[in-house]
DNA sequence: CTGCGATGTACATTATACTTTACATTTTTC
DNA sequence: GAAAAATGTAAAGTATAATGTACATCGCAG
């Protein structure tokens, strides 16, 4: 399974982070560059930024990328030849 | 300048990484479930990879996101209103 | 109830990450 | 120095992130 050729599961707390702000998808999505078309997705979780918008989410909301993103079911799966 | 809006110069070590290891691009790709192509593109810097991506990376290579991939000219330019 | 700000959804379109293939150049190894 | 392995490059194609827009719902202030 978890092997890392395949897609990975992603979860992240945009939502949260938005909540603690008290600001809109409007206001994040303007922050970061994008559209609220965007944030809605992220925060459904149905895919997968680019780095670049990861890192630019992170900033924005002064956490680690490792906070605002989680991989799901992680393990050591790698290097199990 | 450098707002969070648009497109961050987003640096990584990987040929270092893999330098370290000892490992050819080849075994990289196979590794994470690319293509050589994209690994060096990435090496490269050309190329702003899936957050999926670079977590499989830092998670094959055993280090921090932040370790592998850092953003260039980070300064507190944001929520300075 | 009415209007409005915030959110969720859907769909067509654009931008770009990633693939596939093939070939050219560099580095390694014998 | 030749063979082989590793790396770089380039072009055309596929998958999907992100856009733009429009509409529908929910919560809430008036």
């Amino acid at each position: 399974m978890g092997s890392l050729r395949s897609k990975l599961i992603i979860e992240n707390t945009i939502h949260v982070q938005r909540a603690i702000r008290r600001i809109t998808q409007q206001q994040l999505a303007d922050a970061v560059g994008v559209t609220r078309a965007t944030i809605v997705a992220l925060e459904k979780g149905n895919y997968n930024p680019s780095l670049d918008l990861a890192f630019r989410l992170a900033l924005y909301f002064e956490v680690d990328l490792g906070e605002l993103f989680t991989v799901k079911g992680e393990r050591d799966e790698l290097h199990k030849d």
